[in-house]
DNA sequence: ATGATTCCGAACGACGTGTTCGGTTATTCA
DNA sequence: TGAATAACCGAACACGTCGTTCGGAATCAT
């Protein structure tokens, strides 16, 4: 249904490709950016359930949880285009973007004060640098012709954050984040 | 006169603002995109003088480019922020990421081939990677009140890249890419 | 079967965009 | 200075899209 950029098509023609009539679609939705809204919901709680599985199965390393996202990403691909691309696009970008970078920034800064470091960069801008580059390589990887695995672009995410990260946060060597 | 959201403000608000008619508007400008890429081009000229007036000055180390960046973002603060915010927004940030990660990439490239290194992560990836999160970096600090001085940002955006172009590329220490 | 709920279709108002055109003001240049 | 040329003005217009409204039709529940 929704396979295009978002404020490129028109009411219209979802009204057309739903067999729906527009007093119908209102009744539903708000606007058009509630139903746009009502979509991402539904990916939104389709990830909770994909992650809760993945938590269950075991220890959940920062690896694992980066290579579950780009899986469901990779299985859900038409809707995560769906809803990557144009202005709501955007919108709801910004607010994943900020949710992940408080999570990610709470974690820094536990993994801080647990041991005590003295991060070269503030934590906030390590954590918005390391979920801004993680956004775009996921949606690069969606726009591409995927010629890597899920697992594979985790690893690569890994391998190239892990090393930003320890220098941001004056880590040595060994001293890994976890989850 | 522009100083906010890009498709929030109405080509009224332009006319209104600029005490322009709207006759007079249209025979300069195509269209609304073709009035906010006037400004971008602006803007663009504006930094190539820039650098090159940095260039000239001196030698270009990466360090130095990537500073004269965000000094030239802070003097045209308000600019940058008018051009980032909106679907056209968007649209030139797509266009100015591609090309920077074009850039970046021909560097890696010559960088890999001198000293046949084997990257770990593909050089495409490393060059997209890096780009996306110093644009990121730049958007969010011309969001805030800047608490950083240009040279920071350069340095802190330095110190976190390094390390994870170092790892991707398959580098080791001391061999770190110039320009 | 009938009452309630949902859907349909067609029209409408509001708003923003880009165009047109006749008239007015500035500029240029002789 | 004065006329020709160019630039600007303002007001209206057509068009497309959004979101709303409302009476009637279809569907569902009991």
């Amino acid at each position: 249904m929704l396979e295009k950029g978002y404020d490129a098509v028109t009411i219209q023609d979802i009204l057309d490709r739903a067999d729906v009539a527009r007093a119908t679609l209102y009744a539903h939705f708000r606007d058009k950016d509630d139903l746009m809204m009502s979509r991402f919901e539904a990916v939104r709680g389709s990830l909770g359930d994909h992650l809760a599985g993945f938590v269950r199965s075991g220890a959940a390393s920062m690896r694992d949880v980066v290579r579950a996202l780009f899986e469901h990403a990779a299985e859900h691909r038409a809707e995560y285009r769906s809803l990557v691309g144009s202005r709501s696009g955007s919108a709801i970008l910004a607010v994943v973007t900020r949710q992940l970078v408080k999570l990610v920034r709470e974690h820094f800064r536990d993994a801080v004060a647990a041991r005590e470091l003295r991060p070269a960069v503030p934590v906030d801008i390590v954590a918005s640098y390391v979920v801004s580059a993680f956004v775009a390589m996921m949606t690069q990887w969606l726009d591409s012709p995927q010629s890597h695995t899920a697992a594979d672009m985790a690893q690569m995410f890994q391998r190239l954050t892990l090393p930003a990260v320890s220098a941001g946060l004056n880590m040595h060597g060994g001293d890994r984040p976890r989850s």
